[in-house]
DNA sequence: TCTGCTCCCACCTTTGAACCGG
DNA sequence: ACCGGTTCAAAGGTGGGAGCAG
């Protein structure tokens, strides 16, 4: 485990001269991102994927894992892995079914996880799939272990970053492409508390096999008090009495249709053009009218798959991204393919993207930054493209993309020292340094991507 | 009273060291 | 000495439930 902060005093060099001398070299190609366990992610999202969080920090289930391809063999990349919040809500679980409690809470400072293979060659990274088992959710914000810090009862859907750079020391330098994948969008949780959800973890993920039916514990099962009927609805026997159940039809298929990979993938085949809001419990709220203004709602969700340009920040500025009418996080609805073999993939259509960060170069307030430029979900080539012309300007596009910068939230959270402490490594960043001061943005040049949150912690 | 969080528990899988035989 | 397979214990992950705090 090793904080990449840490190593912040090493990024205020100069780009490593292989990168100076030969940019192209770090230009990417159409770079491919697939999810794996595709179907194993639909059937939690159709029922609302609840994560749960831990002070010592907990594992994802299901967990990450991608596989890539479109890399360039003997270039080496840097994987990471953030959680962005899906909006700006707070909710609650009521009557079966998620509601809406206020605004969210201010942002938990922002990390990032870093694959620990990372960097390998991009033979390695698409030889196998890659996983993120090891990534732990807490809700500890003090916590000191790296892991990736959330608030409950909040959404978040991971953001996969895939950086081509030598070394950790040259990530500034170099190009990110993100993906996203919406069917990993999930409620961060304490508790679990939709128990079909519990029953999906219990029935999928073998370190919960002893909470199974058919497990050896029925002494445990025995033991438990009977005396709360409510307590008992939780129970893996109640459960089953509520997956024979008409009332849970929409979930019955998916637990019924999953035993074993084969099976299930075979069975569900066909269905994965069936739209997630028609079962979600986000799609009940809102046909409700609830949350009919939330990006979270996969109606209203972007609907492109475009990497994101620019890694994410410490806070998301999701009400402004939601005052404009669009989501700031991409999903992968379109321009994603689903192979039908579990398997959903996003191919990148950005041959070369600039990222680093200059976020007031072009003065993106909020009528210029995030989604609201594209052209729509199957029309955005032209705002990407521009990366390519202005590849040279150190990533200006990168907030014409997306910009989930909150001016709302105090920069205070960054444990991080200041952005005068970083003085620009290169003659471009000078200008923004002063815009980036002008406007409080903490990464207003390429200086600061020590700090930035991308990369405020890592794990190992 | 309600909701959400923390802690502890029993049960399970995973991991790696130790051991053994070829 | 080396290698591969097996065994076993420790470590770690899991959801449930009780209790606590706001």
């Amino acid at each position: 485990m090793q904080s990449i902060r840490e190593l912040k005093s090493n990024f205020s060099g100069p780009p490593p001269a292989s990168m100076a001398a030969c940019p192209d070299a770090y230009l990417q190609g159409s770079i491919r991102m697939t999810l794996e366990d595709t179907d194993l992610w639909k059937t939690f999202n159709e029922i609302g994927t609840e994560m749960i969080i831990t002070k010592p920090g907990r594992r994802m289930f299901p967990h990450c894992k991608v596989s890539l391809s479109g890399l360039l063999q003997c270039a080496k990349y840097i994987f990471l892995v953030d959680m962005v919040p899906e909006d700006g809500f707070r909710y609650k679980w009521n009557k079966e079914k998620w509601e809406v409690a206020g605004k969210a809470e201010p942002q938990p400072p922002c990390r990032t996880y870093l694959h620990p293979d990372s960097p390998a060659l991009g033979s390695h990274w698409m030889k196998q799939s890659i996983s993120f088992l090891k990534l732990k959710l807490t809700n500890n914000t003090l916590d000191q272990h790296g892991h990736i810090i959330l608030h409950s009862m909040h959404r978040y859907h991971p953001r996969f970053h895939i950086v081509q750079a030598d070394d950790l020391f040259s990530v500034r330098w170099s190009v990110f492409q993100t993906f996203t994948f919406p069917e990993t969008t999930f409620t961060a949780v304490t508790a679990y508390q939709n128990t079909k959800i519990t029953k999906l973890k219990i029935d999928h993920n073998p370190f919960a096999k002893g909470f199974r039916d058919e497990g050896t514990n029925k002494k445990r099962h025995a033991n438990k008090n009977p005396a709360c009927p409510e307590k008992r609805a939780k129970t893996p026997d109640a459960l089953n009495d509520s997956k024979d159940s008409s009332s849970s039809g929409f979930c019955q298929s998916s637990y019924e249709g999953y035993e074993g990979e084969e099976g299930y993938l075979a069975k569900r085949k066909d269905g994965v053009a069936v739209k997630e809001e028609q079962y979600s419990p986000w799609g009940a709220e809102r046909q409700q009218g609830v949350r009919t203004d939330s990006p979270a709602g996969a109606d209203t969700r972007d609907i492109y798959s475009t990497e994101q340009l620019v890694p994410a920040p410490a806070s998301y500025q999701l009400y402004r991204a939601h005052e404009y009418g669009k989501s700031p996080s991409p999903s992968s609805s379109i321009g994603s393919s689903i192979s039908g073999s579990g398997r959903r993939s996003f191919e990148s259509r950005v041959p070369e993207i600039a990222s680093v960060p200059d976020h007031d170069l072009s003065k993106p307030g909020p009528s210029n930054c995030g989604p609201q430029h594209l052209a729509g979900p199957q029309d955005y080539s032209g705002v990407l493209n521009m990366t390519m012309a202005q590849a040279g300007k150190s990533g200006v596009i990168s907030h014409h993309i997306y910009s989930p910068y909150s001016t709302e939230q105090p920069l205070g959270q960054w444990s991080g020292p200041g952005s005068a402490q970083y003085a620009p490594p290169h003659p471009l960043t000078a200008d923004y340094t002063t815009q980036a001061v002008h406007h409080s943005y903490h990464h207003g040049n390429v200086g600061e991507w020590s700090q930035y949150p991308l990369f405020s912690y890592s794990c190992w």
